[in-house]
DNA sequence: AGAAAAACTGTAAGGCTTTACAGTTTTGAC
DNA sequence: GTCAAAACTGTAAAGCCTTACAGTTTTTCT
C-alpha cells in the first residue's frame, strides 16, 4: 500500500509539500514540485479519496437523482451531466427512483445523506416536503433540471411556452381542429411537465378562439406504443378526428405518425403531427418538434452546480430560488403542413 | 455537525457501542442497541461515508464503466445495475467513455484508482492491456457484462450462438438468400460483439450449404437510421436483394422494416426481418428477435459482483477468468415468415 | 552587506469512524 | 454462594490526508 508518506520519502520532502504540490497549491518551489510529481508518477500514487474527503469535507462527487434511467430523455440528460462533470474532475453517483416507494425513501433518507456528495442534481423530479427538507438540510447546492425545485435553483425549459408554441405552429398552418396527446405522470411524485404542456396547448387554443373537443385530448405514457394507441383512438373516429396533433414527446409523435399511416392518413397532407424533445430519431421520421437540446441541458446543469461549488462566495452556497429558462427551438420537418380541405 | 460522539452522549454509551449497534455487530445488549437506535433516529445521524471508508477500507460503492449512456442497450443495463445495487445498500459511480481518448485515459488512470470503489463493472467494453492492468492492480473484483474481460469474470450472452440462431431461424423458414446488417464498432476500443454475431451468421450459412453474396453484408451504427439506409441499399437492387435480413440490433431491425416498406416490400410476405436485443419497441413493430433480457443481465452482473464482495472466501476476491453465459430467447413475432416465391 | 520581506518547508493536529484489546458485568453450573 | 465462562462495554489507536502555524531559507531593497 503506497500512500503520501512513501511519495514524500522518495521525493525527499515532507508530506505537506507533497500534498501542496499535487493539489496545485501555492508556496511550492518549482524544484520541489517537480520532484514530487516525478515520485508520484513513479509510484503510481493517487490520493485516497476517502482521506481527502475526510480532511477537506469535499468529495468531488455529485449525486444525480432521476426517476428513470432507460428512457431516452433521462439517459440523454445523464450523458450530458456525466461528461461535463468528468471534464471538471468530478464523479457522479447515480440514484434511481424507479424501484418503488421504499426504495425511494431509502435514497433520500440514507444514501444522499451520507455526506458522500458535494451537491445534488435532480432531473424531472417533484419532491415531497419531507424529501425537499432532507435535501436542503444538507446545506449543499441543489440544482433541478427539467422541473423546478421549489426553493432551489432550477434549470428548465418553459414547458407551458413550448406547448403554446407547438400549438401555435399548427394554428399558423391553418389547423382548427387540433388534438393533443399529453404525457401522464407514472406516479403522483414524478415530474409535472405533462400539466404545463397541456396548459400551453389550451392557452394557444383559447387565444386563437378555437374550439376544444374532449375527444382531442388523450394521455399516454411518453412511449411510441402509447402514442400509437392514443393516436389511433383519436384519429379512428371520422366524426371527431382532428387534422393536427401535438404530442408531448417525440416518441409519442413517432407512434402517432405510424398510427395515422396505418389508418390510411397521409402525413402531413391529411394530418400534421408535431412532437417535442429533439429525439435523435426525429430526422428519420421527419417529425417536426420542439427541440430542447437535452444533452446540452444536462451539461449546463452540471456546470451550473460546479460553478456554485467552486465560487468562494458564501452566499452562493446557500440555496435560493432561481429559475433559469433553457431556450427551445421550433424545428420544422416534414410532418407538419398547411391544412387541406377534408 | 452531529457525529458519532453526539449519539453516544445522548444514548449514554461509548462510541464503540454506537458503532457496533448501528452496524448490526454482535456483542451489544438489546437495551444498549435500543438506546442507540433511538438516539441516532432522534438526531438524524448517518455515519460519514468517508470516515467509514477510511476506517474499513470499504466504500459500498461500485464503479460502472460504459462507452455510452444514451443508447438503449446501455441505459437498460444501467437501470438493472443501479436498482440491484441500491437494493443491497450500494451506490454506483458512473464513468462514461464517450468523451474521447484523453477523457478515457483520465477515467482509467485517475478516477478509478482513487480507492473510491469496491469493485468495477464494465459494460460491452474492450480494454487495452494497460487499462486492464490498471484495473487488476486495484485488487478488487471486476465483472464484465456483455463483452468478456480477459482474465476476469464476465457475464455475457453467446453472441456467436445468437447470430447462428437468428440465421438458422430464417433458414428454417426456407430462406436461402439471407442478408445481414452488422453493427460496426464506433472505435477500435469498443465492444466486439459485431464480429461475433457476424461469425455466427456465416457459420449458419456454411452449415446449411448456402451461398453468400457480398451484397448481403452491410454495416451500420446500431441505430434505426443506420439500419434504414443499409437495408434500403441492400433491398434496392432487385438483382441481389435477399429475402430475409438478420440485423445485429433491434433498432437496425426497425429501420430495416421501414426501409423495406418504403421500397414497396411487404414484411414478412416479401422480406423477413429479425433483430436482436429485446428492445421494448419490438412488440410494437412486430419484430422477431433474439431477446437478451438486458436489464436483468445488468442486475445479475451487479449481484454477481456483490456476492463476490460479500463472500468471506479470500480466493473469491482474486480475479480469475470465468465466463458465465447468459441465456437468450428466440422470440418470433410477425416480421419473419416462410419464404414465398419471388 | 544587512535588514526586512517574501517564499518556502516541515511538524503536528484534526477530520470521523471502526475495531483490537483489555476491563467489567452478567450468566449459569455446581 | 462461588467461580468460570460468556457477554458486554469502553479506551485508544489506526486509517490517510490537508492545512494552520511556526520555523527556515531566499530574495529584494537600500
Amino acid at each position: 500500500m503506497i500512500g503520501i508518506v512513501e511519495v514524500a520519502q522518495l521525493a525527499g520532502v515532507s508530506t505537506a509539500t507533497v500534498s501542496r504540490a499535487l493539489n496545485g497549491k501555492a508556496h511550492v518551489s518549482a524544484r520541489a514540485r517537480e520532484k514530487v510529481l516525478k515520485a508520484a508518477q513513479e509510484l503510481g500514487y493517487v490520493a485516497s479519496s476517502s482521506a481527502y474527503t475526510l480532511a477537506t469535507g469535499r468529495s468531488k462527487n455529485i449525486g444525480v437523482v432521476m426517476p428513470f434511467i432507460d428512457r431516452w430523455f433521462f439517459s440523454a440528460v445523464l450523458e450530458g451531466i456525466v461528461n461535463a462533470l468528468v471534464n471538471r474532475g468530478y464523479d457522479v453517483t447515480l440514484y434511481n427512483l424507479s424501484g418503488g416507494a421504499s426504495h425511494r425513501k431509502r435514497v433520500f433518507e440514507d444514501l444522499v445523506l451520507r455526506k458522500r456528495v458535494d451537491g445534488v442534481l435532480t432531473v424531472a423530479l417533484k419532491l415531497s416536503q419531507q424529501e425537499l427538507k432532507n435535501l436542503t438540510d444538507l446545506k449543499k447546492p441543489i440544482v433541478g433540471i427539467g422541473g423546478p425545485i421549489p426553493g432551489a435553483r432550477s434549470l428548465t425549459i418553459d414547458d407551458e411556452g413550448a406547448g403554446r408554441l407547438a400549438t401555435q405552429h399548427l394554428i399558423s398552418l391553418g389547423h382548427t381542429e387540433i388534438g393533443m396527446i399529453s404525457g401522464n405522470p407514472a406516479s403522483e411524485m414524478d415530474f409535472h411537465q405533462p400539466y404545463l404542456r397541456k396548459t400551453g396547448y389550451h392557452e394557444a387554443l383559447l387565444d386563437a378562439n378555437l374550439d376544444f373537443h374532449p375527444q382531442w385530448m388523450a394521455e399516454a405514457d411518453f412511449t411510441i406504443a402509447g402514442g400509437y394507441h392514443a393516436a389511433k383512438q383519436m384519429l379512428g373516429d371520422p366524426r371527431s378526428a382532428p387534422t393536427a396533433i401535438f404530442c408531448a414527446s417525440d416518441e409519442m409523435g413517432f407512434g402517432a405518425i405510424q398510427a395515422a399511416r396505418d389508418l390510411g392518413y397521409r402525413v402531413p397532407q391529411d394530418v400534421s403531427v408535431i412532437g417535442m424533445d429533439g429525439h435523435p430519431m426525429g430526422p428519420f421520421y421527419g417529425l417536426s418538434t420542439i427541440d430542447q437540446t437535452t444533452t446540452e441541458q444536462g451539461a449546463k446543469g452540471a456546470n451550473l452546480i460546479l460553478d456554485i461549488l467552486e465560487s468562494d462566495d458564501e452566499k452562493q452556497l446557500s440555496n435560493f430560488e432561481q429559475l433559469s429558462v433553457w431556450p427551445i427551438d421550433l424545428i420544422i420537418r416534414s410532418s407538419t403542413a398547411r391544412r387541406t380541405a377534408k
